[in-house]
DNA sequence: ATTATCTATAGATCTATAGATAATGC
DNA sequence: ATTATCTATAGATCTATAGATAATGC
């Protein structure tokens, strides 16, 4: 669920003590055992020994790889927005009709939520993420309701100008999963998904030709 | 928020030591105070202390009115989900269409959780609440979900005996005015509240004059 | 006697650091 | 020399209880 480090962070040869068995990667096991407890237990209940127990390392070992328990969460929090945020760009710029680009960000997104290995949208809803540790996380989720934002406004054919509170239920709507998940569990969130994009597009009052229309551009925008 | 204690659960003279200022109500304001932090700092992250500090007692007196802590997120959890299972109970049994009747409960709920003075429905989505000791619970806002599957199933005039899907996007729909609050304050939630209903009956498919019918409906229904 | 509140504290965490040890490449 | 891991622990919490004190009604 979390990117391996890219090669380029670290030289492909270097002194000093070597993984224990060959492809073992402490800080990727550290960051995956974060994650799924972060998400089902919540991040001040879960303490760096459980993190640790889970990854298969001793407690005082997360240290050698991250300055501090809050590094962990900002990590994983910044590891789940910007692929989100990567494709809303794309799609904010690409050419064709709003309603299908917005339809295959939803459906992405949505997709992206139920199918990780854990909870991952979880994260953003915990409320220690309001606090000042995670304000990057919070502006670069911004940014990507920004993205939402103009795309729903472009869909109902108002003013960029104005945030449209219609892309309030968008965005509630694509993160029904993360709850559908967390309460439902992972087939739950595999049912619901599906239905998201759909969804958004019924909620700015398109109707069922607007929608068939959207759907079958939105697959030559995501290939 | 939290409504006070009932005149019935103690004699209305007593014995003992009287609450120092007339009107005033510890339990009720210790309440009141662990709504606010749960709500906003989150369980774990909350300590007893910083509740009693905000109640303006002392760290042991919650003991007095409370076996523990999690005595004060269960009792706040059943205080939320009861006054909606109970509309719902009463829109489920009503008469009439049934698009008027989810209409209505979908508005009533996502106003109750726009306009309290915390947002109090960000209790429901603490990763805490997924344990034991909140399982009564979940039982209850378990049942507050069939009530909802029950009208969505007979909006889509479908079989009750099978969960629609959809049912868990009106759900999210609702919900979302919990994340709005927590992200955007009290106006983005109040902003999006009256939104709700209409875009649960849109993701059903009703159109724009079916959707006009229910609302006009729903206002008998909920004087 | 009963009820409500307080002070003080035991006991159980939990985070982060200090410093030793191990395993490599130079 | 450098990197990774470990053991041990200081210091800071945090929850819940014990027991004293205060303020009433009987």
């Amino acid at each position: 669920m979390t990117a391996p480090t890219p090669d380029a962070e670290r030289p492909a040869t270097r002194p000093g003590r070597p993984r224990a068995a060959d492809g073992r990667d402490t800080r990727g096991d550290v960051l995956a055992a974060a994650a799924a407890l972060f998400s089902s237990v919540g991040y001040t209940a879960t303490s760096t020994y459980a993190i640790a127990e889970r990854a298969g390392v001793k407690q005082a070992s997360i240290y050698h790889h991250f300055r501090g328990k809050d590094v962990l969460l900002r990590t994983l929090l910044l590891d789940t927005v910007r692929p989100s945020l990567d494709l809303a760009d794309e799609l904010l710029d690409a050419p064709g009709d709003p309603a299908a680009r917005l339809w295959a960000l939803c459906d992405a997104d949505a997709r992206w939520l139920a199918d990780g290995p854990v909870n991952i949208g979880g994260l953003m809803q915990l409320p220690e993420v309001e606090g000042e540790a995670f304000a990057e996380f919070r502006e670069e989720r911004a940014r990507l309701r920004g993205r939402y934002d103009a795309l729903v406004a472009a869909v109902l054919g108002r003013p960029e100008s104005v945030r449209p509170a219609e892309a309030t239920l968008v965005f509630g709507l694509v993160e029904t999963v993360i709850t559908a998940r967390r309460s439902g569990g992972d087939t739950a969130a595999q049912d619901v998904a599906p239905l998201v994009a759909d969804a958004a597009l019924r909620v700015l009052g398109l109707d069922a030709a607007a929608l068939r229309r959207a759907r079958a551009a939105a697959v030559e925008l995501v290939p």
